[in-house]
DNA sequence: CGGCGTTTTGAGATATCTCAATGGGAGTGG
DNA sequence: CCACTCCCATTGAGATATCTCAAAACGCCG
């Protein structure tokens, strides 16, 4: 989600007319961690906003849900992501840990606080959500435009970008439910479809059916049609 | 897209501690006005971000287009909403009007210099930018989740919602295909799907097909499943 | 009045969903 | 250490919502 450099200080680049005394990087050292079981809840729409969190381990999916329980996931919080920032006093979205992880937990009001006075730290914050806008807008093409194959290619590519560096080696760290819940598909597609990107030996899922080894990227690129 | 509530200045509800000399109103009541004609472009992806924008008269559609030419809309841009906002130095987006339309520019360059040093505007964009995120997250889950009349249906309130005020006619103020592209459903369904809503009593459809009155606005809602 | 762009409507094709059954792994308790 | 259970993933077959292709009607503008 959210992802906010890490620096020695929210000065470092430029000097503020408004000093405070502590960095967001010095908050988070000091800050609370808790952890959290697969399928336990970090908050849910309607909960008061606390706490902004910023994931240190697993994988948390942010989602919405509508009346009649239809998920959607809108995106899941890797190691380093900040969650739970926004304008209202309530959360208007549900966070879940989709495997066991762990958060450290920052006041929101302080924060918000300090990006008052901190118009480097306001700015870094508008950064941000510039960033988890443009992801957001990405994932709303593929939902809206491109066929069951594109998305999950469109996924795994934009999954090994985002965690695995190098390594063509993904750990999807989630059920099936979730990528479905994500892309806008069901289980049983998600599933069909990552058994013919298999067949067509694009990918190779290992023992267990959550790891992935991405065969053929360059193939895999093209199939997102990105 | 991004609603910037209009001021006095910048500084009314808490002095600066970096005070500028020119509130963002000022600006832009200077600013130059572009006018457009339907279809005609405001910027296109790839573009250098120049300016941004403030709509004055008409609607801006806001898309991302795929490769192949598939196109997703992410946001209709109606009077007072910004467009062209971002992080980077080129558009990640194009936008076009759908009818003639007015726009005013605004140096993005200075805009941004001057969110350096005012907090007070940076927070003012951070939380802009968060309104714009919401709303792409509610069209996400729209378009993931929601069935064709459903989609429809919740376009519509959304519609009334931002533009029509207490009145109960809407102006759709674009084409069918821009509907879809924003929906993720193809014209044809985009006009079955209104005339289905009129057979069903919830709607009327002017002459013309771009004026539509709602009937039973608690009977749209409840279909739009919201 | 003619022509063009757009919308509507129809009929058939198809991608994805739904429902159902099977199988594998992990954890639990005997 | 072996059942047993639960949860999840896979696979199949049939249903269906939406798409595609095609034609006709409409409305606007020159």
């Amino acid at each position: 989600m959210l992802a906010v450099q890490s620096d020695q200080s929210v000065h470092a680049s430029r000097p503020s007319l408004a000093p405070t005394g502590v960095s967001l990087d010095e908050r988070m050292a000091h800050a609370a961690v808790r952890r959290l079981v697969a399928k336990e809840h970090v908050f849910c729409e309607g909960d008061d906003r606390e706490h902004v969190f910023r994931v240190e381990d697993g994988v948390i999916a942010v989602y919405k849900t509508l009346p009649d329980g239809r998920r959607q996931i809108i995106d899941f919080a890797y190691p380093g992501d900040l969650i739970g920032l926004g304008v209202l006093s309530e959360h208007v979205l549900s966070a879940q840990a989709t495997v066991s992880s762990r958060v450290r937990c920052l006041s929101a009001a302080a924060l918000e606080r300090m990006a008052e006075t901190d118009a480097s730290l306001a700015l870094k914050l508008y950064k941000s959500v510039c960033q988890e806008l443009a992801a957001t807008r990405s994932l709303l093409v593929t939902v809206g435009q491109r066929s069951a194959i594109e998305r999950v290619a469109a996924f795994l590519v934009a999954l090994q970008r985002r965690t695995a560096g190098e390594s063509s080696t993904i750990n999807l760290a989630m059920r099936r439910s979730d990528i479905a819940d994500l892309l806008g598909l069901t289980i049983e597609t998600v599933s069909r479809t990552l058994t013919k990107l298999r067949t067509m030996a694009v990918i190779d899922i290992e023992q267990g059916g959550t790891r992935v080894h991405l065969k053929d990227m360059a193939r895999l690129i093209d199939l997102a049609n990105e």
